[in-house]
DNA sequence: AAGATACATTTGTATATACAATTATTGTAC
DNA sequence: GTACAATAATTGTATATACAAATGTATCTT
């Protein structure tokens, strides 16, 4: 088993806080790498994925932006960009909300829901395959571990 | 204890595979906004403090582009602009390598090593603090069921 | 020695992130 | 009703990330 002081190449052993905060980035990073690789054929990005399944979630309704913020596992300042680009792929569409003005309407579009159900089943399996090597007991453990440390 | 689920406000359960790699990459963003906030007084970013803390290692024999990234936790495709950014602040000089014309010298200022002795305890402290939720035995079980997960 | 290949870094382009400032609209106080 | 504050989204700027292409240098082959 590679040891976090084997991948930073480094020969003094990590303090375990150190070594705690490290180990979950890297980790965050590698599952990142391993699910971008798999959207990457679709031309699409992780976090624009992340937006459409959302908006699916919404069943019809409209979402606006901070529907979108509050769900969205990456603090996003920026969710308008996001959403532009979206827009520029037709997979969503965005109104100005009529009671408030203020606020804007986004729904996914057929064509965002038909490319959710063409990545969708892909990206459950990448998920499965990231977590293969642990048992449910272990995942369970460590989804635990991981709520508890940010209590 | 604020499940992941109430997080993303969603009421239907995630699959353990999906909520696993969820929490990591939350827990993950968690900790890097914990430790920017303390960095961002200093006027410096974590991947560039990262790197000033690799260079500190090398103990005064120079880096060239490839050691730096070999020992950072992210994957840069990038790493001279992040250098360009250190040296315009003084921390940080580079070189062309003499033996090897194609090759960088990159050496920590003393200055560098200054504003790194200042933020270190801070940094250290943060990480106590991130991970004061857990005893020594659930970091011990944490790192190792991270470990595992990549292995 | 010339040409091909490999190596080390830099540069370009697109996207994402972080924070501040701005715009437009709505709500509230007086 | 006007001034002021609050809300919702957008825009601007700087940094970071991802990948591809380009540049310059060294090495290898014949």
């Amino acid at each position: 088993m590679k040891q976090l002081e084997d991948i930073l190449k480094t020969n003094t052993p990590i303090p375990l806080n150190k070594k705690t905060v490290l180990n979950i980035t890297y980790s965050s990073i590698w599952t990142k790498d391993v699910v971008n690789a798999v959207l990457k054929s679709f031309d699409i990005s992780n976090e624009q994925f992340n937006v459409l399944r959302i908006l699916r979630g919404k069943k019809g309704k409209p979402a606006n932006l901070q529907d979108i913020q509050d769900r969205m596992i990456n603090k996003m300042s920026n969710t308008t960009r996001l959403v532009d680009k979206l827009i520029a792929k037709d997979y969503v569409e965005r109104f100005t909300c009529k009671k408030n003005r203020r606020k804007v309407e986004i729904f996914i579009t057929k064509k965002g829901l038909n490319i959710l159900k063409e990545i969708d089943p892909i990206v459950d399996k990448t998920e499965s395959e990231i977590t293969a090597n642990l048992t449910t007991k272990e995942l369970e453990t460590l989804n635990l571990l991981l709520t508890k440390l940010r209590s």
